[in-house]
DNA sequence: TTTATATATTTGATATATCAAGTAAATTTA
DNA sequence: TAAATTTACTTGATATATCAAATATATAAA
């Protein structure tokens, strides 16, 4: 058995982590779309950031999605295109954009938070406060030996 | 504690399912490079697979890793350019592929599956037997959840 | 055997991922 | 203060993700 894991790529924790990621992402977009037809989940998660902390950076996003600056920078660009939110330069510093979120923006917020609460109601139902931490405390060693390599 | 995790979305343990098969990928990406420099992770994989069973169809392998057939289609494609595999019509259901690995696809593999164990054993490094299967467990949980909705 | 349906793959359109290079502004150093 | 470096963001190129529609072949039903 622990042989078959170590042959077959398919067959590691490693790829049951990319395969929850991916069944979680896709019951949140299908969710989402139910209630709102034109944001991706991860345009939504923009829309939650900036709605908890106006005054985050694009690199603070990105961070804190994981995601690339370049990636930020386009699904901005997108978000700002649907109306969802304005980008100005940040006059205390130009290098930086400053981020608003429009009225379509805010509507959306109150549409979506019950659903992505909802989501993860659903993607950890029936799993103990016990396992929910386990598997966060594993999944943090998992980032830290790939980070210190 | 559980509040905020409750209210910011990258607080959630869902969303270090993400930063950890990110950074897996990091690493993987980068090990992969340093020995074979026009490969992909995912393109590593569909070759494992191949090499494993000459048979599997493109819909087996976007369900082996967990992808669409349409991103398999173009994996392979890019794959036949850069002259890691021979695509041709399956003769016995002509609606399918026969994919073949050439030599360079063969040679690569020789190069790059030792480096695919060092990435796993590198982001489990520490983990105990237990806690893997804990892991697995815990995220097929997960998966079924999200599944079945 | 036609017709209808199902299956395997492709293609188009759009979003995101990633790296490298570029730009402009801010900060540090000499 | 001028030059060098760093920082924040953008842009280009290429790969992958996702859905929907299109194609071609295979199978089932009438």
């Amino acid at each position: 058995m622990l042989f078959m894991k170590e042959q077959n790529p398919t067959k590691t924790v490693l790829y049951s982590i990319e395969h929850a990621i991916k069944e979680y992402r896709k019951i949140s977009q299908k969710n989402i779309e139910k209630v709102v037809s034109d944001i991706t989940v991860d345009q939504c998660l923009v829309l939650i950031i900036l709605n908890e902390n106006k005054n985050v950076s694009q690199i603070e996003i990105a961070k804190l999605i994981f995601k690339d600056n370049a990636s930020i920078t386009r699904i901005i660009e997108l978000m700002v295109k649907k109306d969802y939110l304005i980008r100005e330069t940040n006059a205390l510093d130009k290098r930086k954009t400053k981020l608003e979120i429009t009225d379509k923006g805010k509507k959306t917020i109150e549409l979506l938070t019950p659903v992505i609460h909802l989501n993860r109601k659903t993607a950890l139902d029936g799993l103990s406060l016990e396992e929910i931490n386990m598997l966060d405390k594993i999944l943090d060693k998992i980032i830290t030996n790939c980070k210190t390599v």
